[in-house]
DNA sequence: TATTGTTATACTCTATAACTATA
DNA sequence: TATAGTTATAGAGTATAACAATA
Protein backbone atom coordinates (compact mmCIF):
# COMPACT_ATOMS: atom_id res chain seq x y z
CA UNK A 1 0.00 0.00 0.00
CA UNK A 2 1.92 2.84 -1.03
CA UNK A 3 1.14 6.39 0.60
CA UNK A 4 -1.59 8.68 -0.61
CA UNK A 5 -0.08 11.71 -0.34
CA UNK A 6 0.88 14.38 2.46
CA UNK A 7 -0.88 16.63 3.95
CA UNK A 8 -0.61 20.11 2.51
CA UNK A 9 -0.36 23.26 4.60
CA UNK A 10 -2.29 24.21 7.08
CA UNK A 11 -5.55 23.20 7.88
CA UNK A 12 -8.27 25.82 6.90
CA UNK A 13 -9.81 27.61 10.03
CA UNK A 14 -12.72 27.88 11.08
CA UNK A 15 -14.58 30.28 12.47
CA UNK A 16 -16.78 28.13 15.51
CA UNK A 17 -19.43 30.49 17.39
CA UNK A 18 -17.73 30.87 20.80
CA UNK A 19 -20.13 30.72 23.94
CA UNK A 20 -20.81 33.78 25.72
CA UNK A 21 -19.49 36.35 23.32
CA UNK A 22 -21.13 38.89 21.53
CA UNK A 23 -20.76 39.93 17.71
CA UNK A 24 -22.54 43.48 17.48
CA UNK A 25 -23.44 43.54 13.96
CA UNK A 26 -21.54 40.82 12.67
CA UNK A 27 -24.79 38.20 13.06
CA UNK A 28 -26.87 41.08 10.00
CA UNK A 29 -23.43 41.48 8.11
CA UNK A 30 -24.35 39.02 4.64
CA UNK A 31 -20.65 39.36 4.17
CA UNK A 32 -19.81 37.57 7.16
CA UNK A 33 -22.22 34.99 7.04
CA UNK A 34 -21.27 33.93 3.96
CA UNK A 35 -17.32 33.90 4.92
CA UNK A 36 -18.29 31.61 7.70
CA UNK A 37 -20.28 29.60 5.78
CA UNK A 38 -17.69 29.37 2.89
CA UNK A 39 -15.11 28.25 5.62
CA UNK A 40 -17.44 25.67 6.60
CA UNK A 41 -17.40 24.22 3.31
CA UNK A 42 -13.32 24.43 3.16
CA UNK A 43 -13.35 22.48 6.04
CA UNK A 44 -15.76 20.10 4.73
CA UNK A 45 -13.60 19.93 1.49
CA UNK A 46 -11.07 19.46 3.64
CA UNK A 47 -11.93 16.21 5.51
CA UNK A 48 -13.58 14.30 2.45
CA UNK A 49 -10.40 14.72 0.47
CA UNK A 50 -7.82 14.09 3.32
CA UNK A 51 -4.55 12.48 2.24
CA UNK A 52 -4.92 13.47 -1.49
CA UNK A 53 -3.23 16.53 -1.27
CA UNK A 54 -5.71 18.29 -2.99
CA UNK A 55 -6.97 21.87 -2.50
CA UNK A 56 -10.58 23.87 -3.51
CA UNK A 57 -8.51 25.75 -6.15
CA UNK A 58 -6.71 22.87 -7.52
CA UNK A 59 -9.88 20.55 -7.66
CA UNK A 60 -11.68 23.75 -9.22
CA UNK A 61 -8.62 23.72 -11.95
CA UNK A 62 -8.84 20.04 -12.70
CA UNK A 63 -12.36 20.40 -13.20
CA UNK A 64 -12.31 23.10 -15.45
CA UNK A 65 -10.19 21.50 -17.38
CA UNK A 66 -12.11 18.55 -17.23
CA UNK A 67 -14.91 19.95 -18.33
CA UNK A 68 -12.64 22.06 -21.46
CA UNK A 69 -10.22 20.10 -23.25
CA UNK A 70 -7.40 22.08 -24.91
CA UNK A 71 -8.45 24.78 -22.64
CA UNK A 72 -5.21 27.19 -22.66
CA UNK A 73 -3.29 28.32 -19.09
CA UNK A 74 -4.51 31.61 -19.71
CA UNK A 75 -8.07 30.84 -20.25
CA UNK A 76 -7.79 28.48 -16.40
CA UNK A 77 -6.07 31.63 -15.12
CA UNK A 78 -9.27 33.76 -16.05
CA UNK A 79 -11.45 30.91 -14.83
CA UNK A 80 -9.79 30.56 -11.41
CA UNK A 81 -9.32 34.32 -11.08
CA UNK A 82 -5.84 34.49 -10.65
CA UNK A 83 -2.95 35.79 -12.67
CA UNK A 84 -1.06 33.78 -15.37
CA UNK A 85 1.30 32.74 -12.63
CA UNK A 86 -0.73 31.10 -10.51
CA UNK A 87 -2.05 29.64 -13.48
CA UNK A 88 1.21 28.32 -14.14
CA UNK A 89 1.80 26.44 -10.92
CA UNK A 90 -1.33 24.62 -10.40
CA UNK A 91 -0.78 23.24 -14.19
CA UNK A 92 3.06 22.48 -12.93
CA UNK A 93 0.82 20.71 -9.69
CA UNK A 94 -1.54 18.71 -12.13
CA UNK A 95 1.13 17.99 -14.83
CA UNK A 96 3.90 16.28 -12.05
CA UNK A 97 1.39 14.22 -10.94
CA UNK A 98 0.13 13.08 -14.34
CA UNK A 99 -3.61 14.15 -14.38
CA UNK A 100 -3.02 16.75 -17.19
CA UNK A 101 -0.97 17.13 -20.53
CA UNK A 102 0.36 19.79 -22.17
CA UNK A 103 0.02 19.92 -25.66
CA UNK A 104 1.15 21.59 -28.47
CA UNK A 105 -1.00 23.81 -30.24
CA UNK A 106 -1.25 23.98 -34.55
CA UNK A 107 -2.71 26.37 -34.53
CA UNK A 108 -0.66 28.93 -31.79
CA UNK A 109 2.97 28.14 -31.00
CA UNK A 110 2.76 30.16 -27.92
CA UNK A 111 0.31 28.15 -25.73
CA UNK A 112 -0.39 25.10 -24.25
CA UNK A 113 -3.39 23.73 -24.37
CA UNK A 114 -4.60 21.81 -22.09
CA UNK A 115 -6.01 17.74 -21.07
CA UNK A 116 -6.60 15.83 -18.46
CA UNK A 117 -5.27 12.36 -18.90
CA UNK A 118 -6.61 8.93 -18.11
CA UNK A 119 -5.46 9.42 -14.33
CA UNK A 120 -6.70 13.01 -14.46
CA UNK A 121 -9.90 11.51 -15.64
CA UNK A 122 -9.96 8.95 -12.58
CA UNK A 123 -8.77 11.07 -10.03
CA UNK A 124 -11.29 13.53 -10.74
CA UNK A 125 -14.51 10.89 -10.82
CA UNK A 126 -12.98 9.87 -7.31
CA UNK A 127 -12.74 13.55 -6.16
CA UNK A 128 -16.16 14.32 -7.49
CA UNK A 129 -17.85 10.95 -5.83
CA UNK A 130 -16.08 12.28 -2.47
CA UNK A 131 -17.21 15.85 -2.73
CA UNK A 132 -20.72 15.05 -3.37
CA UNK A 133 -21.32 12.48 -0.90
CA UNK A 134 -19.36 15.28 1.43
CA UNK A 135 -20.99 18.33 0.60
CA UNK A 136 -24.87 16.65 1.06
CA UNK A 137 -23.31 15.94 4.71
CA UNK A 138 -21.81 19.63 4.73
CA UNK A 139 -25.57 20.79 4.05
CA UNK A 140 -26.99 17.95 6.29
CA UNK A 141 -28.84 20.91 8.82
CA UNK A 142 -30.47 21.78 5.84
CA UNK A 143 -33.16 20.44 3.73
CA UNK A 144 -33.13 19.06 0.24
CA UNK A 145 -35.32 22.14 -0.35
CA UNK A 146 -33.80 24.14 1.73
CA UNK A 147 -30.47 23.17 0.50
CA UNK A 148 -31.70 23.80 -3.41
CA UNK A 149 -33.24 27.21 -2.59
CA UNK A 150 -29.99 28.52 -0.92
CA UNK A 151 -27.87 27.81 -4.36
CA UNK A 152 -30.31 29.09 -6.16
CA UNK A 153 -30.07 32.41 -3.91
CA UNK A 154 -26.30 32.08 -4.23
CA UNK A 155 -26.28 31.91 -7.90
CA UNK A 156 -28.70 35.04 -8.26
CA UNK A 157 -26.90 36.78 -5.84
CA UNK A 158 -23.13 36.32 -8.19
CA UNK A 159 -24.65 36.49 -11.09
CA UNK B 1 -6.07 66.85 3.71
CA UNK B 2 -3.98 64.46 5.96
CA UNK B 3 -3.40 61.07 3.68
CA UNK B 4 -6.35 58.64 4.45
CA UNK B 5 -4.83 55.63 4.33
CA UNK B 6 -2.84 53.46 2.15
CA UNK B 7 -3.71 50.17 0.22
CA UNK B 8 -3.13 47.01 1.90
CA UNK B 9 -2.33 44.24 0.19
CA UNK B 10 -3.12 42.76 -3.55
CA UNK B 11 -7.17 43.34 -4.51
CA UNK B 12 -8.82 40.13 -3.23
CA UNK B 13 -8.95 38.20 -6.82
CA UNK B 14 -12.76 37.49 -7.74
CA UNK B 15 -13.63 34.75 -10.05
CA UNK B 16 -15.95 36.06 -12.37
CA UNK B 17 -18.10 33.61 -14.94
CA UNK B 18 -16.14 33.39 -17.85
CA UNK B 19 -17.72 33.45 -21.22
CA UNK B 20 -18.18 30.44 -23.15
CA UNK B 21 -16.80 27.96 -20.74
CA UNK B 22 -18.01 24.85 -18.81
CA UNK B 23 -17.68 24.84 -15.31
CA UNK B 24 -18.77 21.26 -15.33
CA UNK B 25 -19.86 19.71 -11.94
CA UNK B 26 -18.90 23.10 -9.84
CA UNK B 27 -22.21 25.07 -10.25
CA UNK B 28 -23.58 22.17 -8.32
CA UNK B 29 -21.17 22.42 -5.79
CA UNK B 30 -22.62 24.15 -2.69
CA UNK B 31 -18.53 25.17 -1.44
CA UNK B 32 -18.06 26.62 -4.96
CA UNK B 33 -20.68 28.52 -4.76
CA UNK B 34 -20.08 29.81 -1.40
CA UNK B 35 -17.12 30.26 -2.29
CA UNK B 36 -17.81 32.52 -5.46
CA UNK B 37 -20.45 34.52 -3.27
CA UNK B 38 -18.20 35.25 -0.60
CA UNK B 39 -15.25 35.93 -2.45
CA UNK B 40 -17.83 38.95 -4.39
CA UNK B 41 -18.75 39.62 -0.72
CA UNK B 42 -14.80 40.39 -0.23
CA UNK B 43 -15.24 42.45 -3.28
CA UNK B 44 -18.19 44.48 -1.94
CA UNK B 45 -15.95 44.91 1.77
CA UNK B 46 -13.20 46.26 -0.26
CA UNK B 47 -14.73 49.26 -2.56
CA UNK B 48 -16.76 50.03 0.73
CA UNK B 49 -13.77 50.56 2.71
CA UNK B 50 -11.47 51.67 -0.11
CA UNK B 51 -8.43 53.94 1.56
CA UNK B 52 -8.94 53.04 4.80
CA UNK B 53 -6.39 50.14 5.31
CA UNK B 54 -8.50 47.69 6.66
CA UNK B 55 -9.69 44.22 5.80
CA UNK B 56 -12.19 42.24 6.80
CA UNK B 57 -10.69 40.46 9.57
CA UNK B 58 -9.32 43.49 11.30
CA UNK B 59 -13.01 44.73 10.91
CA UNK B 60 -14.27 41.41 12.67
CA UNK B 61 -11.18 41.94 15.44
CA UNK B 62 -12.52 45.46 15.69
CA UNK B 63 -16.37 44.62 16.24
CA UNK B 64 -15.63 41.46 18.58
CA UNK B 65 -13.50 44.03 20.57
CA UNK B 66 -16.19 46.90 20.28
CA UNK B 67 -18.76 44.32 21.48
CA UNK B 68 -17.01 42.76 24.36
CA UNK B 69 -15.13 45.25 26.36
CA UNK B 70 -12.19 44.25 28.05
CA UNK B 71 -12.08 41.31 26.00
CA UNK B 72 -8.49 38.53 26.46
CA UNK B 73 -6.13 38.36 23.25
CA UNK B 74 -6.76 34.49 23.62
CA UNK B 75 -10.66 34.94 23.68
CA UNK B 76 -10.17 37.30 20.66
CA UNK B 77 -8.05 34.92 18.88
CA UNK B 78 -10.82 31.81 19.36
CA UNK B 79 -13.71 34.35 18.12
CA UNK B 80 -11.46 35.13 14.91
CA UNK B 81 -10.27 31.02 14.72
CA UNK B 82 -6.98 31.88 14.46
CA UNK B 83 -3.58 31.34 16.46
CA UNK B 84 -2.77 33.48 19.77
CA UNK B 85 0.00 35.03 17.41
CA UNK B 86 -2.62 36.05 14.92
CA UNK B 87 -4.65 37.97 17.15
CA UNK B 88 -1.25 39.91 18.56
CA UNK B 89 -0.48 40.98 14.60
CA UNK B 90 -4.33 42.54 14.85
CA UNK B 91 -4.26 43.60 18.15
CA UNK B 92 -0.45 45.23 17.23
CA UNK B 93 -2.22 47.11 14.14
CA UNK B 94 -5.49 48.12 15.93
CA UNK B 95 -2.75 49.49 18.89
CA UNK B 96 -0.57 51.11 16.84
CA UNK B 97 -3.46 53.12 15.23
CA UNK B 98 -4.67 54.30 18.26
CA UNK B 99 -8.32 52.20 17.90
CA UNK B 100 -7.55 49.58 20.93
CA UNK B 101 -5.93 50.27 24.17
CA UNK B 102 -4.40 46.90 26.47
CA UNK B 103 -5.60 47.72 29.75
CA UNK B 104 -4.04 45.37 32.68
CA UNK B 105 -6.31 42.87 34.61
CA UNK B 106 -6.28 42.93 38.22
CA UNK B 107 -7.42 39.63 38.18
CA UNK B 108 -4.63 38.27 36.36
CA UNK B 109 -1.45 38.96 35.57
CA UNK B 110 -0.92 37.40 32.37
CA UNK B 111 -3.58 38.67 30.23
CA UNK B 112 -4.63 42.31 29.20
CA UNK B 113 -8.04 43.40 28.53
CA UNK B 114 -8.88 44.94 25.54
CA UNK B 115 -10.87 48.14 25.04
CA UNK B 116 -11.70 50.62 22.19
CA UNK B 117 -10.58 54.14 22.64
CA UNK B 118 -12.86 57.00 21.64
CA UNK B 119 -11.43 56.87 18.04
CA UNK B 120 -11.81 53.11 17.79
CA UNK B 121 -15.16 53.62 18.20
CA UNK B 122 -15.85 56.38 15.64
CA UNK B 123 -14.08 54.26 13.22
CA UNK B 124 -16.22 51.22 14.04
CA UNK B 125 -19.35 53.59 13.61
CA UNK B 126 -18.11 55.08 10.34
CA UNK B 127 -17.11 51.47 8.99
CA UNK B 128 -20.41 50.03 9.99
CA UNK B 129 -21.85 52.38 8.21
CA UNK B 130 -20.45 52.34 4.74
CA UNK B 131 -20.06 48.22 5.16
CA UNK B 132 -23.83 48.42 5.74
CA UNK B 133 -24.62 50.46 2.54
CA UNK B 134 -22.30 48.52 0.81
CA UNK B 135 -24.12 45.49 2.02
CA UNK B 136 -27.16 46.44 0.44
CA UNK B 137 -25.82 47.31 -2.70
CA UNK B 138 -23.83 43.59 -2.83
CA UNK B 139 -26.89 42.49 -2.31
CA UNK B 140 -28.79 44.52 -4.99
CA UNK B 141 -29.76 41.28 -6.98
CA UNK B 142 -32.04 40.05 -4.53
CA UNK B 143 -35.21 41.28 -2.91
CA UNK B 144 -35.11 42.06 0.59
CA UNK B 145 -37.43 38.78 1.27
CA UNK B 146 -34.72 36.80 -0.85
CA UNK B 147 -31.66 38.68 1.40
CA UNK B 148 -33.35 37.91 4.41
CA UNK B 149 -34.10 34.20 3.61
CA UNK B 150 -30.55 33.97 2.58
CA UNK B 151 -29.34 35.01 5.70
CA UNK B 152 -31.93 32.57 7.06
CA UNK B 153 -30.55 30.19 5.38
CA UNK B 154 -26.88 30.42 6.19
CA UNK B 155 -27.47 31.05 9.53
CA UNK B 156 -28.67 27.47 9.78
CA UNK B 157 -26.30 25.71 7.57
CA UNK B 158 -23.80 27.30 9.85
CA UNK B 159 -25.21 26.11 13.28
C1' DT C 1 2.04 22.08 35.39
C1' DA C 2 -1.00 25.08 32.56
C1' DT C 3 -2.00 29.42 30.41
C1' DT C 4 -1.15 34.36 28.40
C1' DG C 5 1.32 36.99 25.82
C1' DT C 6 5.25 37.34 22.90
C1' DT C 7 8.72 36.53 19.34
C1' DA C 8 10.86 34.12 15.56
C1' DT C 9 10.39 31.17 11.77
C1' DA C 10 8.36 28.67 7.91
C1' DC C 11 5.06 27.83 4.59
C1' DT C 12 1.14 28.79 1.35
C1' DC C 13 -0.89 31.64 -1.78
C1' DT C 14 -0.79 35.16 -4.93
C1' DA C 15 0.53 39.47 -7.35
C1' DT C 16 4.10 41.92 -9.95
C1' DA C 17 7.58 42.46 -13.06
C1' DA C 18 10.92 41.07 -16.27
C1' DC C 19 12.22 37.85 -19.83
C1' DT C 20 11.45 34.58 -24.23
C1' DA C 21 9.17 33.08 -28.03
C1' DT C 22 5.75 33.44 -30.91
C1' DA C 23 2.07 36.19 -33.30
C1' DT D 1 3.42 45.79 -30.73
C1' DA D 2 0.90 42.51 -28.37
C1' DT D 3 0.16 38.01 -26.20
C1' DA D 4 1.37 33.11 -23.89
C1' DG D 5 4.17 31.12 -21.12
C1' DT D 6 7.87 31.20 -17.79
C1' DT D 7 10.70 32.57 -13.90
C1' DA D 8 12.07 35.15 -9.87
C1' DT D 9 10.79 38.01 -6.23
C1' DA D 10 7.95 40.08 -2.67
C1' DG D 11 4.12 40.58 0.25
C1' DA D 12 0.12 39.17 3.23
C1' DG D 13 -1.66 35.80 6.14
C1' DT D 14 -1.26 32.26 9.29
C1' DA D 15 0.47 28.08 11.74
C1' DT D 16 4.09 26.22 14.74
C1' DA D 17 7.33 26.20 18.25
C1' DA D 18 9.89 28.07 21.83
C1' DC D 19 10.30 31.39 25.70
C1' DA D 20 9.09 34.48 29.89
C1' DA D 21 5.84 35.79 33.25
C1' DT D 22 2.05 34.53 35.86
C1' DA D 23 -1.43 31.34 37.64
Amino acid sequence: MKPTGKARGPRPGSILRVEGLSYGDLDEHLGYLLRRAQLAGFEAFHRATEGLDISPARYTALTIVGANPGLTQSALGAALGTARSGAMMVVNWMEKRGLVERCHRPDDGRSWGLNLTRRGQAQLRELNRRVRANDTAFAARLTAAERSRLRQLLEKLTG
